[in-house]
DNA sequence: TATTGTTATACTCTATAACTATA
DNA sequence: TATAGTTATAGAGTATAACAATA
């Protein structure tokens, strides 16, 4: 990112203050360049991550059950996962009749990356969201939710 | 995306639901798909359009200053810009006085496609805040203008 | 030396469609 | 026929670094 130096007159943003969409792109891209930074020895993307927590709280979940919770095309996961699991941090299991489905767990290298993993994260997401009191944090966080039906 | 059939047991979320980054990842993703739906026939992207927003907003305006204005890399606007003014929507005028910067101003046809794509954004945005009654919508933005420091 | 804008390159995230193997 | 997962391909969005032209 550029530094520029500061304008006399500042830019009018137009209607793009009054656009949840821009507002969320603003938001979601500085987190996401900030989480990258934040956890870059640990090696995992923000949607590895994602998958990680869901295969640790849904131990032997399928990758389909994953696409559905987490509202992304199994194409999209199917590479992450192949990555997770070519790192060792997830395994495959067979799943009782029916051959073409993998039960997905943790493997043990997997379960000991997240928690200290998870603390940087949250360092992270309070660093964030600095701007921010507590008590809106929450409200913020209680209106996505309710946004993403959740 | 995949239409999975309802699974009996639901997937438990983890700690996703209270993360910032995930709720915003979430949320951004679905404005983002449905954008592309809504103004496909307008061949405009998201990231053009709030290109197209500031140079109306700000017209003369150099490409330096809508960089710090819309928080992104000059290089990420550069090619944008390119689109943009290949495709006869925003126009360069010479700078008096520096050579190297450009004065950007909306063509008569990106004047003219603006109104309409507004108006088509505007459903976009109602149809996706269907979730929220009016007053959280407000309050979500509120909160997101003050994360992203606006 | 510093700044404006361009270009080359790379990475993340996402989807559609076509495919294989299995049910 | 339908489903689970893979692969090929494409496109949006973003950045860093090196560069040419100009200040």
């Amino acid at each position: 990112m550029d530094t520029e130096r500061l304008r006399p007159e500042p830019i009018d943003l137009g209607p793009l203050p009054g656009l949840l969409g821009h507002l969320l792109r603003r938001a979601h891209t500085r987190m996401l360049l900030d989480f990258t930074e934040s956890t870059a020895e640990f090696g995992v993307t923000s949607g590895e991550f994602a998958l990680l927590c869901l295969v640790e709280a849904n131990p032997g979940v399928t990758l389909g059950q994953l696409a559905t919770a987490a509202a992304l095309d199994k194409s999209t996961l199917s590479p992450a996962m192949q990555r997770l699991t070519e790192r060792g941090l997830v395994e495959r299991h067979a799943v009782p009749h029916d051959r073409r489905a993998q039960a997905l767990r943790l493997s043990p290298g997997g379960a000991a990356l997240l928690p200290p993993l998870k603390d940087r994260i949250a360092e992270h997401e309070t660093r964030l969201s600095q701007p921010l009191e507590a008590s809106e944090r929450e409200m913020l966080m209680r209106l996505l939710r309710k946004l993403n039906g959740l």
